[in-house]
DNA sequence: TCGGTGTCTGTTAGCGCAAACATACAGAAA
DNA sequence: TTTCTGTATGTTTGCGCTAACAGACACCGA
């Protein structure tokens, strides 16, 4: 009232009235709740929860009577009530770095696929490859007290480690296998995938290599693929011939670029290994449109083994990440422990090996 | 005590104790409360809770020392009793078909950026495109009562629409507006766009036009898109020269095959509509891989605008969806709504236009 | 001196639900 | 008959937090 006639001192009184008449009809109703449902059956609320939760006896007439009560007043039930009172929050944090590269759709694919056998319910949080931001999602995430973390990456602040060995709930870090984790880890070592693509590559006969990957300060994974790669090079007295990095934009584009701009300056250059698919292709689109003899005047290999790569002229070289068997056993590992006793298993760690699909980028002897 | 000794009676006594001094070094820690950081600190529960949420006046000695504590136990609210107190869930429940096909995290990223100055914060549920799920993520997202729903599409379920009404909380339907919205819409009309496109291909001068998609009963925009497109072919006096459709698998390797297929049964054709930019880019790396005059002989346009386009040897036809955009104006609406005084605003509706990008592969004149 | 006016901190109650513990009642067994 | 089952329902309590209100105290001017 007294607002009102505050606003009323000024010259729009007829329209409010207008303005009133407006909302009204609004149904303003107050969310339902289970006492609604209760009132509307005839039987106590903790029977109406009874009924929804599909838990202990309740007879058959009763049941359907809740049932249609609850489905006439539309109710849905409030989990927030429900998982502070029973202590129990079947949501799964999730966190990575990106949503728009395809490998990590594919990875909550895996877990999906798992999670829907149970209860389990996965939350994704996407961090940007920002330690900050991960630090945030992090503690937004364990603010709703979930029944687990999967985390990509063995690489946290130490803010982070510290939240999740002290949330007191299993926490799976995924795709990388190359460090110490907090508690279980699914992954494959990209150490040993660079170290497997070097040989491969040696081992074909080329020699003068060029690497062409993102600015890596913060994508670990891709780092340790590049060292496993130089390392298993300088066994072989091979060093890198030359190398170029991107950040942003179309990959695609950046692989064609980038591509141009290493054969331009390094032409004796007979190898292009490339830290993903997409850049990959886009090198392979520009070698096919240069009438580079692929494989036999440059090679080439990507990583990551994405569907995409199905439809180029050639197939390019790659390694499987066996994304979505890393999202299938992390989300594993959590609906298994969640179901647990309590404390039961622990420090679960299972590497998986990629494959190298040799296509037709990579000569074969 | 008496649990114990009744254990005690059968045969694993010594066992136990083991069992017990095994368990016992574990932490065991019961989660932390604001009751472990009101002690901690000296003050009463309510004092912690405002210094942690920055609400009321409280002496810079006091904070100090809350924040000192809460930092040195690792204390994380907890939202759940929060949210329960508050009766405010900062959630919004983010609904879309799928995260594989590239719009989608283009419209969660607009999403995220234009939330990210709030305290809301989204959830994304993945319906495969199926209304069965939809139903059922939808009904797990309302569970948690969020402050507001962004879904794709206008066609749900009536017990979807049913949810959405009663819920009582902003809803944004997105991607589309050709259709009855329950609340508030922002996207673009694809029956428009199918039209657009047509007149700009015939224009071009094009006659024989076939046309490339999914098999659609499930992606309504697709399928307004085609009959936008048809309308305005049959306004001229064409018809589509021949049809294919796919389903699952690669998009761009599909796009392949279906063009190879469609350019042999119907050899005469010379413009061929995808659907959307995947399928469109496999088609036109198949042209160029046999040797076909593009855009003379044969002219190709996708839908979407995506970034990988920018990597092809020739730059496709295609039309932006404005996907990131649509993102930021429908978190806009329900940020707005949000905080908004209640029952406020309501039933905006936002078309925007999407634009023909003519490429390299549509005709100029 | 007395309130008055802030500033800071504490107390009480309850959000909506489920765990744990009653209670009621029918039928079976003694 | 009584007692013992078990099944079906209800009652009480509290999860961890915050809104709303209620002190306590210092400081000001009258």
């Amino acid at each position: 009232m007294d607002k009102r006639r505050f606003n009323a001192n000024k010259e729009e009184a007829e329209q409010k009235v207008e303005r009133v008449t407006d909302k009204t009809p609004a149904p303003a109703r107050r969310p339902l709740t289970l006492r609604d449902v209760s009132e509307a059956s005839g039987v106590s609320e903790m029977t109406v929860s009874r009924v929804l939760r599909n838990r202990g006896d309740v007879s058959e007439a009763t049941r359907e009577k809740v049932l249609e009560a609850a489905k006439r007043l539309g109710y849905v039930p409030n989990k927030i009530a429900g998982a502070l009172a029973s202590q129990r929050v079947n949501l799964v944090a999730v966190i990575i770095p990106s949503l728009s590269n395809m490998v990590f759709p594919e990875v909550m694919t895996g877990i999906s696929e798992v999670l829907d056998e149970t209860p389990l319910q996965p939350v994704v949080g996407v961090t940007n490859y920002k330690p900050g931001r991960e630090e945030k999602v992090l503690y937004e995430m364990l603010s709703w007290r979930p029944s687990g973390v999967i985390i990509a990456g063995l690489e946290h602040s130490d803010a982070s480690k510290a939240m999740l060995k002290a949330a007191g709930i299993p926490v799976v870090e995924i795709m990388d296998t190359d460090g110490e984790a907090i508690d279980a880890v699914v992954g494959i070592s990209h150490r040993r995938a660079g170290r497997k693509m070097a040989k491969a590559i040696l081992k074909a006969g080329y020699r003068r290599i060029g690497f062409l990957g993102t600015k890596m300060p913060l994508d670990h994974r891709a780092r340790k693929r590049f060292e496993g790669f130089t390392e298993a090079l300088a066994k072989e007295g091979v060093e890198i011939a030359d190398q170029e990095f991107y950040e942003g934009g179309s990959a695609l584009a950046k692989g064609r670029e980038m591509t141009e701009t290493m054969l331009t300056r390094t032409p004796d250059i007979d190898f292009l290994y490339y830290s993903n698919d997409m850049i990959g292709a886009g090198g392979l689109l520009y070698c096919l449109d240069k009438g580079i003899d692929v494989p036999n005047q440059v090679g080439l290999a990507g990583f990551n083994g994405v569907e995409l790569l199905d439809g180029l002229p050639r197939q390019l070289a790659t390694m499987d990440a066996c994304r979505s068997e890393i999202g299938r056993a992390a989300a594993q590992i959590i609906a298994t422990r969640a179901e647990a006793p309590e404390g039961e298993g622990g420090k679960e760690r299972i590497e998986l090996t990629p494959k190298i699909e040799t296509g037709d980028t990579l000569k074969r002897r």
